[in-house]
DNA sequence: TTGAAAGCGTTACCAA
DNA sequence: TTGGTAACGCTTTCAA
């Protein structure tokens, strides 16, 4: 900077207000810039936030970077942050969390203006970690009944309910539930929770519940789940699936099998991923929006950030996402 | 890291050095750590790369992260740089040459240590700006004629002129291409190139050849594509997609229609995505490995760093990543 | 509209 | 093994 000034012929304070946009004399403003120009000068950012205070990193934790929910999440917070001159710190727990602990931790060191988590399962480290550093905290994809701060998602418990009266209601009666073995992806375990919870609520009888797998859940998994089915409770007409994945990987099983989908064997997924519609049948599933999700996290943050330059005290909320059910041909 | 000196009764010099791990004694150490716990202290990192003159990032930009072909080559950059400590400061081109311009140099702002880009095009100021900063630099999915430092990655002509000799070998006479229509997928487009290359050199007559949608391409592509390639050329006895993703939504089109694949219509895919292997039929395709590319080129990376701090001079090298043509039911 | 000085929180360097 | 001092490259603050 001092380079450039010199060049310009001004000093480093006429330098740094050209970038930041302050008032500077058109005429100087000129100079400066072709100075920079010149020399390929590009700002020290670390520089920059060390001396003012304040960066623009917002920190984002997702459990898995390989799922399309969590990526479209990403991008939604991207699209949402990356016009306000914020760059995303993004870090993949793999569904541990002591994994989240470690990212959170080292995240912090870089001093994130904000930071969005995934779920409402934390260490307790971690939630300490984050009051010390005060700074805005929106947890995604679910609605924790003590959120730490703010919270953008919705309940997983309800929105399998819902899918259990749904395939209830088209006369289904021996319903069953494929999910993962996975005792750290809270939303699957949620799901699973709202699929006892409904079966019970309806008297359907003993619930017949598979788990297999470590989530993410993937295609791959659908196919052994629906056979391991099969297997324990044959008479089952109509098995709900964690994930749309799953479900897919389910029908093509029934299809090696012979079974017809849906009139041999009824079967619904979760989150309208891409598959489900463009499949054969297609898949009867909860439709969410992680991009939707990535948006409003994104919105929360910035109104965080913008209610604490002007000193306003904000509450924290929930803001809850819509979920719907879509009716397709695989159910 | 005052208040923590003070507390333990130390220098902030010592305190630094117990956090970075440089010979300090056992009974110091001890008490340095005590204090750092109870102020719940963590180290500011841009001031600390401020006053190093090294930052702990890696820049890395991808077309999309929607695609898993990325999400898993990011997943492999962050695999192999984390366990040193870098964190990833990661961008979404979105195909975009000027977004990618913009995005580098936004991120050469944080001084990153060395920067990862997909393809072998870039903006003129791209590669000044990438010059400029004298930083490693590693171009993915590619093997440029003319690489800026380091290359990881495949031909996509040649692998795209693999599938054509594959499918021409199984007796296809026929054979038409599906990809996107956008001029920014270099990938797609070597593809394409491969095709037309490879059908010229076997003399096949005519190149039959549909361009449908930007990208990234995903299953929704794959139908109205295939629709547009029977109403063009009706005789064609089989395709090849530029991605798995459009040649899944190919045969669902297939199925639609009563066409049997492979009988009917044969099709065959690109990048071995988990769908290619879970639809009935499996589909024919190319293997790549986009996590070895992360793998590899995060290894790249680490070796060139290493060899900056000794000193050492590296040659820049181009680093093929094998890909396989999988044979199933599809084609 | 512009400039000078102080200081942000750390590490490099040299001295003890 | 430890401590003091001077930077690192910027922005804040105050003065002109």
């Amino acid at each position: 900077m001092s380079d450039v000034a010199r060049l310009a012929g001004v000093s480093k304070m006429t330098v740094s207000r050209v970038l930041a946009g302050h008032s500077v004399s058109e005429k100087t403003q000129e100079r400066v810039r072709q100075a920079i120009d010149k020399l390929g000068y590009v700002a020290d950012a670390a520089a920059g936030a060390l001396s003012s205070g304040r960066s623009e990193f917002v920190a984002v934790l997702v459990p898995s970077l390989s799922s399309s929910n969590f990526s479209d999440t990403v991008r939604g917070l991207m699209s949402t942050l990356e016009p306000h001159g914020l760059q995303l710190l993004l870090g993949d727990t793999d569904y541990e969390l002591e994994r989240e602990e470690r990212l959170v931790r080292s995240m912090l060191r870089y001093q994130p203006r904000c930071i969005a988590l995934t779920g409402a399962q934390h260490t307790d480290a971690t939630r300490k970690l984050l009051e010390r550093s005060a700074i805005p905290v929106v947890e995604m994809w679910d609605l924790p009944s003590k959120p730490i701060d703010t919270a953008v998602g919705f309940s997983n418990v309800r929105a399998a309910r819902a899918m259990v009266r749904h395939l209830a209601e088209r006369g289904y009666q021996r319903i069953g539930f494929l999910g993962g073995a996975s005792a750290l992806d809270s939303r699957g375990l949620d799901r699973l929770k709202g699929y006892r919870a409904e079966i019970k609520a309806l008297n359907m009888g003993e619930p017949r519940v598979i788990r297999l797998g470590e989530s993410p859940i993937t295609m791959s998994h659908g196919a052994p789940a629906m056979a391991a089915m099969l297997e324990k409770y044959p008479d089952t007409d109509a098995v709900m699936c964690v994930s749309d994945m799953s479900a897919f990987g389910a029908i093509m099983e029934c299809h090696r099998r012979g079974l017809s989908v849906p009139d041999d064997m009824a079967v619904a997924g979760f989150g309208n991923f891409e598959v489900a519609e463009c499949c054969h049948p297609s898949i009867t599933t909860v439709s969410v929006d992680p991009f939707g999700i990535g948006l409003r996290t994104g919105e929360a943050l910035l109104a965080a950030l913008e209610a604490r330059d002007t000193g306003a005290e904000i509450a924290s909320q929930s803001i809850p996402i819509e979920y719907t059910i879509i009716a397709r041909g695989s159910a």
